[in-house]
DNA sequence: CAAGCTGTTGCAAAATATGCAACGGCCATT
DNA sequence: AATGGCCGTTGCATATTTTGCAACAGCTTG
């Protein structure tokens, strides 16, 4: 809708493959070199492009610091998080959090395993949604038009023998979850790692958010971790009724709006 | 440089601080609605802002990704990250890596503690800047000149009755850090958290990024943290030296322009 | 039922971004 | 040591793009 503004975006992905300098980002967006450089100018001005030592480009700090504030103000993340912490001192797993948006599904959070055998999952990094239960919670709760549509478009990579294969199979799968309320994944992202999740849901009844306990086979069999289920439906539906409370079955946040409060602090 | 662009990146510090709706996003930029909403058009498209159930705008999913493709590419952090497990593995202890940026120091990197107490802390946060043994190390290592520029717009929060109390004290602190090559948070921004660091260096000396061992008091005191300081120096030798031997003193990264190779995945 | 609010579109005016060409610094080559 | 080439940078005139306006549509509110 806005040319500069798209080809200024452009540039971020492009930054997000690895440093470029002004001739590449040039060419890669098919602008002259002039033009390339005032929209460098302007993102390094908010912070979103670095310029190293070397003259070239690369994504900046402001960009973390942004995703990191919008992590920790989505509402859903906020009342879930003593919940998760709470199951996972109970089962000593990792706990996770997704949600969908745009035809993505992410971690929003993560609380990490008291095992010292620990799996790798990041905050922000978009799940494996053709296997991820917490993705085919999310995903079972679109009408069916769009299942349909996202489903089709779709990669399926056989991550490993027991990966969804297809769009059909997918489809049927997400039924299966939409019906019986919980969703599993066994061994079909890493052979060795299982997962039980359950959906958090709105006033509305629509989800809003996933949440899942994830094992590796060398702590727990998968039998042992589907006995986790009720566990963590409850817990699912715990955080339904917080979440519920607050806000009509919107993702409104809590009011502070204008100014940003510091709740929390890091350390070196 | 370029307003348009100009005005479209000020709308992604705004819906950091929450959700906003047309109206409000158009009178905190000044500009009229059909405008603000043109620009929240093609921010929509890239992906870096969402549209949630009840209309209002919001950061959207691709700002995360982006932060986590840029973060995994930076190349300080891949070749550190084996040392720190290392390190971790160890000690036991939570490891911490940053790097100073456009006058802000941040984490790339964090490996948890094995012990049950953790510590609050998450990649891609800004560090508590007057305090943490990182941000010490990085900040020790500009000119003089910067040193006192930096310090001088900084804020000096009192986290603790430890923490730096204002500007002089702080370029004191700078001095002695640069000149003993290692630094310290005793208790500067927890009262029960300390912290010891080392830096790790380019080809060409200049200090590219710190590393940090944090453990509260409960786990061990601060003098028996401190042991581990020779520890914690050879490793951040051993990174210098791994990454002086790549790149010749700049930040160049491993030479994958073009494609995004998907080297580690997640699971649910 | 009407009034008000919010988001949305078409259009003409005007401000803005664009590409060009020329300059300057830097490194590698001859 | 000198030169050639490469990359980033700037001023400027052209014209493309964006902007604000005003009117419309959909929805909730009084």
């Amino acid at each position: 809708m806005s040319q500069t503004v798209d080809r200024a975006l452009s540039i971020l992905p492009l930054l997000a493959e690895g440093p470029a300098d002004l001739g590449q980002v040039a060419d890669r967006l098919g602008v002259h070199k002039s033009t390339a450089l005032r929209l460098l100018r302007t993102l390094h001005e908010h912070g979103l492009v670095h310029r190293q030592s070397d003259q070239r480009y690369r994504l900046g700090a402001r960009l973390f610091a942004l995703a990191q504030e919008a992590v920790e103000n989505l509402d859903v993340r906020e009342i879930a998080h003593p919940h998760l912490v709470a199951l996972n001192e109970k089962c000593g797993h990792t706990v996770h959090l997704a949600v969908y948006e745009e035809h993505e599904v992410l971690y929003i959070d993560k609380v990490e395993s008291r095992y010292p055998v620990r799996m790798y999952s990041r905050i922000g990094k978009p799940v494996a949604i053709t296997v991820a239960a917490v993705a085919k919670l999310l995903l079972a709760d679109l009408s069916e038009a769009e299942r349909r549509a996202v489903a089709e478009k779709l990669d399926y990579p056989m991550y490993t023998s027991r990966s969804t294969p297809n769009a059909p199979a997918f489809l049927r799968e997400l039924e299966k979850v939409g019906e019986q309320g919980w969703a599993t994944d066994l061994g079909g992202h890493e052979e060795s790692i299982n997962c039980v999740g359950a959906p958090v849901r709105g006033a509305d009844g629509r989800v809003v958010a996933a949440m899942s306990v994830s094992a590796p086979n060398v702590v727990v069999t998968a039998e042992e971790l589907l006995t986790l289920l009720p566990l963590v439906r409850r817990t699912a539906e715990a955080i339904s009724r917080d979440y519920s409370g607050t806000g009509p079955g919107n993702t409104g946040n809590t009011g502070n709006t204008g100014n940003t409060p510091q709740k929390e602090a890091s350390s070196s």
